[in-house]
DNA sequence: TATGAATGAGTGTTCATTCAT
DNA sequence: CATGAATGAACACTCATTCAT
């Protein structure tokens, strides 16, 4: 029933999502969604919370906890390119229409935002202990920066999304460059590059599929 | 009357927002409203070609053109997000509501977007050629550069319309940090430092309040 | 609730009538109008189908078939007055309303009257047969004596349903007088008489209320 | 100005008439409309008592106050056709706009009826007077006849505006014969024939036009 | 005089929500 | 339990009508 929710609401939004139309994708009677959930508010509140939750818990799952601040993004970020493209309804939920109605879904949406971009923050924490930088890097600049990282993966999750032939392992490598590099590094032909790792047997079967069909674009910048 | 309907759909959202409500706030009667902008549709047509414009006219009035590529993606985020940071309604209609109702509202948007990405890349591109790499950095790589660059700079605006304290320049310092230095380098203590210029007058005098108040990040950042 | 349809229609016109007006003589709500008949159009559509089959079948289960070509139409004329006496509301639906907002609505109506024209051109036709004057009477000049016969039994529902005391009867017999016999030979005391039929009991058994109050007017008329 | 009203009137209905649109018919501004002609009540009631006037009169100076009764009649009714073919728009407004909406526009427009029923009246009971059978003739069953032969001009007028090649003087011929001979008579080869007269200059000098180019229906049926 | 500019009142239509069954 | 049937409240939109100029 919650996925004829999100279906609708990510292709209609909030508002000109209609309760019948949720229900008659659901092949319930309205009263019924009424039933167990008690509102159109909380329907799509509902929605969005599992949406989060199921989203945070693929990046989290798809981390590698043992390897250094840069091979931990880019696992989690693949892991998160890869579930954006698989429930695009769901992440126009997230993305689009959680932050467009409403103080309370905003706010929703904003606490598994924040558990990312914590993650995030403290990825770029570990990165400047390595490097001894820990002190010179103000706590304030860090949120920006993790802001930064945050949004230019929500934007290239549209656009991978929007764009055909751009697989989750492009997009991911991509931010890779853009963000552990940076442009200034690539101008100079020093490009980010994957960390040596075993590919692992994924646990969602058809994951490889979307990665493997394209060769390395980060091979590609490296030239 | 346009001020009053960017405000409401702003706030509101497009299927939110009622037309009673945006004519009370214009001052005027509903029918008005009809008279001059067909219909709501229109009305918000209207609102996102007039914000778009302006957006884009803020940013390249901001761009000075004569330097270096760095220099030029410098100038223009602090136009940017000073633009954003004074306009939050005309920032959210652009960003949140446009993209969230119908393709018509959508494609607008969208043509502006791209001509900003399409700005962005050119300026890669110029990096690109200035570092003598024009021939190893390949199209669809760059255009996912230019992608992650605008999505960084949307959600640092969002970030820092909602976040006390953080001026345009503190923002756009955050992110040409991320962007042009990437943070492998920011954490080998190599920020990106913005170019040696003399402050002119400013066109719209006020611009400066918003930069000058904090001290400069990047400072921060460089340790 | 189409009869309350057809009440407000009958009463103020397609334009004049307000939804709310139905859905309140109809003791509904204005939603529930919405649920069966999808919009104004479609509900007026319904009521003038339902009001010209009531017609066409009305008329056409008055007449006698057996009797000759002017004892037909004596008995489908009663039958018609009877008919749009008992209906004032669906007469003028049908007859005022229904030719004056839009060709959909003035083509349905139509074609109930062509049925009904049709009708009376066979009729016209047989007694021509029966009198041997068949190739005599060219189609076209039929077309019109049955269109000029149509009309004036329109005119005298409209006017038995204005004027007190005028039955279903006399109207037939009237029109009978001025159709069958003609003024030239009502004026020579000549007038068209009733064929001798025994009084059948009645379907509907008011009919004959309205048209036994008063004396024969062929009677009169016969002097 | 009254010209565009009776053009809007007669195409769109009371109702579905705009002031705007009349305004733009006429080449004025709106409210010069209201300083003339207070209210779009009013306009519509000067629209009717005008065309009424026009039609009346046109009738009445089409009358030979020589001729016998049948004779005048059939002046009189070619004097409506030619009217009422030469002005469908207003045709439209008197005959069906006007009676659909209000009391006050259905009397304004009853009484000129009513004047013609009253016309065609005298010619029925002057008709009877000449056969010698006044006292015979009773004045409801008069008064329904009147009706009839109204009801029936009216329709043929209709159907002549409504079908190619009919001119008002065979709906004329065909009107006299179904109403003065009657059917029975015309079934025995016994039809109305239109009195010997001399084809007098029309003040309208088109009017002839109308009438002569079809050879004479009457005499198609006298065979 | 003639009008551009403005509106109050009312329309058809929709939809989240609720009971009686 | 599950639902068919029903509605209150709201919305976009229109138009006859009026002033200030």
């Amino acid at each position: 029933m919650l996925d004829a929710a999100v279906s609708v609401f990510g292709r209609r939004g909030y508002m000109a999502a209609s309760m019948d139309e949720i229900a008659e994708l659901a092949g319930v009677s309205k009263p019924l969604v009424y039933l167990y959930l008690n509102s159109k508010d909380d329907l799509f509140s509902a929605c969005i919370r599992r949406e989060a939750r199921a989203l945070t818990e693929a990046v989290r799952a798809g981390v590698r906890p043992g390897l250094p601040p840069d091979g931990q993004l880019w696992s989690g970020l693949r892991a998160f390119f890869t579930h954006t493209a698989r429930n695009p309804d769901a992440w126009r939920v997230l993305h689009l229409h959680a932050r467009t109605h409403g103080e309370r879904f905003a706010a929703e949406v904003a606490s598994m935002r924040e558990e990312i971009v914590a993650f995030v923050t403290q990825l770029i924490a570990a990165a400047a202990r390595d490097a001894h930088r820990d002190p010179h890097l103000p706590a304030g600049e860090v949120a920006g920066l993790a802001e930064a990282l945050v949004g230019a993966a929500e934007s290239l999750a549209d656009w991978a999304g929007a764009t055909e032939g751009v697989t989750a392992k492009q997009a991911a490598a991509t931010l890779m460059n853009f963000a552990w590099a940076g442009l200034g590094d690539l101008m100079t032909g020093r490009p980010w590059s994957p960390p040596e790792e075993p590919e692992p047997d994924q646990s969602e079967p058809d994951q490889s599929d979307a990665d493997q069909a394209e060769p390395d674009p980060v091979a590609q910048v490296a030239g």
